[in-house]
DNA sequence: GTCTATATCGTGATAGAC
DNA sequence: GTCTATCACGATATAGAC
């Protein structure tokens, strides 16, 4: 299990400063990503703000977009495994993209993944736009499938469409951002949530309408 | 009613190059701040796409930001007017709607005004984001004003909140923009549209059942 | 691995001639 | 009003010493 390079070190040893600077670049990067987007994100930035510099941040990366690369990477990652964890939820088909819409965002901030598919440098490039459009699939198919196992167990009514409604539910959330900023307030955001979250209730409740009445 | 300046000039007269370059800089500067954003918009850029020289530039404006706030602003001007006719469409609450979701929109591209809220420079200055907030503003309102107009006339069922629902419509439309360039496919802007419209749909349906159920 | 020096280009603007 | 010249600065690297 030894190998020479180091993928996650299971000891960190004496030379620690290993993959340090690295990992300190690849944070610093998401960081600016986040907040300036890729044409506003600078190695300079980069490096100032993480504290490495110029010659070893070169060593690390080949330049700009191989830094970006790795940090969309980082990102799509956590917020993969953020929203695998929360569909797992137990429960209802309502609950479970409850706790989904419920998991915990920075409103004002805006979303790591949905902030850059506005930049045309990363939409123009296959490799910096994988990762974005790996994970927003990700998530449409997993609220798609959760709502059609809603919809067969009768939690709701037989004419809701699983992958139209998925697709509503990923633009709330990707939207409220864009209200929450905006607006320098997180209200239309939480708002924006609580209808989505009310707008399945109710077809839960015609649903069970619709089956007390018919049979 | 004759002026020095030349605001809306009645009658373009034999100096009509009068106010062109001005044109013609604020068209470009729409054009860019669209697709790259305030960052990644360079005045170099808008005088290239414009073909209006330097001096010329500076002369008309003093500098980046005054020329964004006057792109900006014609933006909003245009998606106000284009909201405000949908809305004064004739018809249910659903149909008013109805008629705003299905403006023209150039889903892959995204919103022109939307874009601009994730610029943090744009955010920042007071001056820039004003008539970005207004925008956003007038549209809540507006849908939460015929929103609630449907709920007094008993076409949705009471317990819908207007002013969190008029949130999620907007934000299902800013969202939808997003789903569409990530996945360079407008199909899922327009289902969430149209789960949209059909969550609407079930609520009037809700609204009726309650209605003859209980009375 | 990290540092400093250097290079090229683009950005954002000013000055002054025409 | 429009043009050209000029400028200080930042972006994005490369080269080579340590």
């Amino acid at each position: 299990m030894k190998s020479t390079v180091s993928d996650h070190p299971a000891k960190p040893d004496l030379n620690s400063k290993e993959g340090d600077s690295r990992e300190r670049l690849i944070a610093s990067t998401r960081e600016l990503l986040w907040s300036r987007g890729y044409i506003g994100t600078s190695p300079s930035a980069i490096q100032a703000r993480s504290g490495v510099g110029q010659g070893s941040m070169y060593h690390h990366f080949k330049g700009k977009p191989e830094l970006a690369l790795a940090a969309i990477e980082r990102n799509v990652e956590e917020l993969m495994h953020v929203a695998e964890s929360r569909f797992a939820s137990q429960g209802t088909a309502i609950e479970r993209i409850s706790a989904y819409l419920h998991a915990p965002r920075d409103a004002m901030r805006g979303c790591q993944a949905g902030r850059l598919v506005q930049d045309p440098d990363v939409i123009a490039s296959p490799e910096l736009r994988k990762p974005l459009t790996d994970l927003f699939e990700f998530v449409r198919v997993q609220l798609a499938h959760i709502l059609s196992t809603g919809i067969e167990s009768g939690e709701f009514d037989q004419n809701l469409d699983p992958i139209a409604t998925a697709d509503m539910i990923a633009s709330v959330i990707q939207g409220g951002y864009v209200l929450a900023r905006v607006s320098r307030d997180t209200a239309p955001f939480n708002r924006a949530i609580a209808a989505t979250i009310d707008m399945l209730k109710k077809r839960a409740e015609l649903g069970q309408l619709q089956r007390t009445a018919t049979f």
